[in-house]
DNA sequence: CTGAAAGCGCTTACAG
DNA sequence: CTGAAAGCGCTTACAG
């Protein structure tokens, strides 16, 4: 059962290579007669054709390259899924690589992806600094960019998040509405997201007079081991607790702080909600059998991955690979689980 | 900054194309001088090979393509991790496909890797015939096939999942010696692995001189929607618990039914461990803050991944693509986290 | 409406 | 040790 080609068909037919080719294309060169004749044994016979010889002759890939911090993290992997749902039918090719939030690592799967000849790039970007400027030289070389999730760059492109400032100012709204004032907030160092964050944070608790304390600030490099994360967060939290003025509420804002936080109290024997109210980042399926059942910001994560395929198809499929009229920053609606955890 | 071929290398350097190819490629019939300087060119100069053309001359894709039932799932994004990291700076491709254990999607799939040309397949499969087929015959055409998790099935090829039967027995001796002797068993219809964690369980009680009561054998479709699996779930263990022989343990099969069962206790009232006790497959990395504390049996996903790809990377980097002496059956160890939902 | 020919970027027998 | 040439499977001006 061998692969059938274009040449075959020819010869078997009685027909150029030429005229075969645009019969399958369904060129107006060809007569409607031999294009149904060419296409229906085309059909009957298996043919496909060999995307890799029509690429080289089109000089493209269709290669889009993604890059995310982990795979294994529930948020990325439902960006993932959308992609994978829109595309799994198409010509499209994804490739997925995992920066675990290294930069080095992250510069080198860029640079293999251009190897590679990719003719998309979406990321979930480190944010440092040598990455963005390859992301800008990529892009000034005509590879659409798509910045997911960590959108806060100074890189003039794709973009599809969340309204960060909003959503936090909302859950430490939620917060202060029940009486809590001391809250720690927590985060990661990406600075792609942490700002606006941080912002929601400050600007909420300055909207609702309460002093801002930078005891309350908590910055958490998250690329080191898990264990490592949760020492530090355990050192921190006790340190905390037992300090002159105890914080009553936590805010995480990133999934696998919400997830090693909460741990991290479990581990140095805190109650939730009871001792400390929390509320985090959280786009597992199932925080609601968390112990206790998790407050939770959900992201549209599908969604952030459909957006990105579809601006991308967009894009690549019209002819001359034309950039859009003018570079897109979206920001989806993400929502609040209110749950046990912030009671 | 356009890209540089072979060509404009030997127009620059006044060589031959062929010259450049063979220096490029360290064959012997270069001489090191003239080696030695093409390389340094073409390092200085950028160079980076057409992976295409490259493969449209050897009939290659390097394309690698996977199908799961979720990319969401955690098992099965760690699958992927495993898989990523040891291929992301290799110059093959994963395609990733999702099933949603949907017979027709995946033999459209199936349809569609062949389309592509991949040139090889690891699946987790959901066991349709028309799917076993199709692989049969990509198998027969010369497609190396590798079945992860779900590896109990009629076709003669790699397998990579773990010892069911040992891990269930495992598993539901603890919680016998736990005093539990009325306990139900829930897995999915997934002929691939629930066999085996079937017979784990029965061989068990029969051990045990436990009597085997058909009433605590339930099987579940989990493809349709969550919530539709939850309302099964809540009516038959509703049914259960108020009937003449109420369970006293659960054991749940699969990592998707382990929290839509605890789920679904949770729902309609049931402690747990008090009530009844849990232990199921889960491979979240973060069961230690379910409510309660989730025992939980982990899978070496990572490892299966990796291997996967270990198999196939050695398969398509031998030069005839022969296939190795024999399919190996490969049954990796699961482990189980003991905790407070079994107590 | 159909065909002949060039070429995408590479590799590899075959000569010399 | 180096080069000329054919060919992987396709598309697309250009002729006729």
């Amino acid at each position: 059962m061998k692969k059938i080609t274009i040449k075959d068909i020819a010869k078997a037919m009685g027909y150029s290579i030429g005229t075969i080719s645009k019969a399958l294309s369904n060129s107006h060169e060809i007569s409607p007669v031999t294009k149904v004749e060419i296409q229906k044994f085309a059909n009957e016979h298996g043919y496909q054709s060999n995307q890799y010889a029509k690429l080289l002759r089109k000089g493209r890939t269709n290669i889009i390259g993604m890059i995310v911090p982990s795979i294994g993290n529930p948020f990325f992997s439902q960006i993932l899924e959308g992609i994978e749902r829109e595309m799994s039918e198409t010509t499209y090719n994804l490739i997925i690589m995992q920066s675990a939030d290294d930069p080095k690592l992250e510069l080198k799967h860029l640079e293999m992806l251009s190897k590679k000849g990719a003719d998309a790039v979406v990321i979930a970007a480190t944010g440092n600094h040598l990455s963005l400027r390859y992301l800008q030289r990529l892009k000034d070389e005509g590879t659409p960019i798509v910045l997911i999730d960590r959108t806060n760059y100074a890189i003039n492109t794709y973009k599809i998040g969340i309204d960060n400032f909003k959503v936090v100012y909302q859950g430490i709204s939620q917060l202060v509405n029940r009486g809590k004032r001391k809250i720690l907030f927590i985060s990661n160092l990406s600075p792609g997201t942490s700002m606006e964050r941080r912002r929601g944070y400050i600007q909420c608790l300055r909207d609702f007079d309460i002093a801002y304390n930078s005891d309350y600030l908590l910055s958490i490099a998250t690329n080191s081991g898990r264990m490592e994360v949760l020492e530090q967060l355990k050192n921190k939290l006790i340190h905390l607790v037992n300090s002159s003025s105890p914080p009553e509420a936590i805010f995480t804002a990133s999934d696998q702080l919400t997830y090693l936080t909460l741990e991290a109290l479990h581990a140095i024997g805190i109650a939730v909600p009871d001792h400390l109210a929390l509320i985090g980042f959280a786009n597992f399926q199932y925080t609601n059998i968390f112990q206790p059942s998790l407050s939770s910001i959900v992201q549209p994560s599908h969604e952030i991955g459909s957006q990105a395929f579809a601006i991308l198809s967009k894009i690549l499929d019209s002819s001359d690979n034309e950039i859009l009229a003018a570079y897109q920053n979206i920001e989806l609606q993400a929502s609040i689980l209110t749950r046990k955890s912030s009671e």
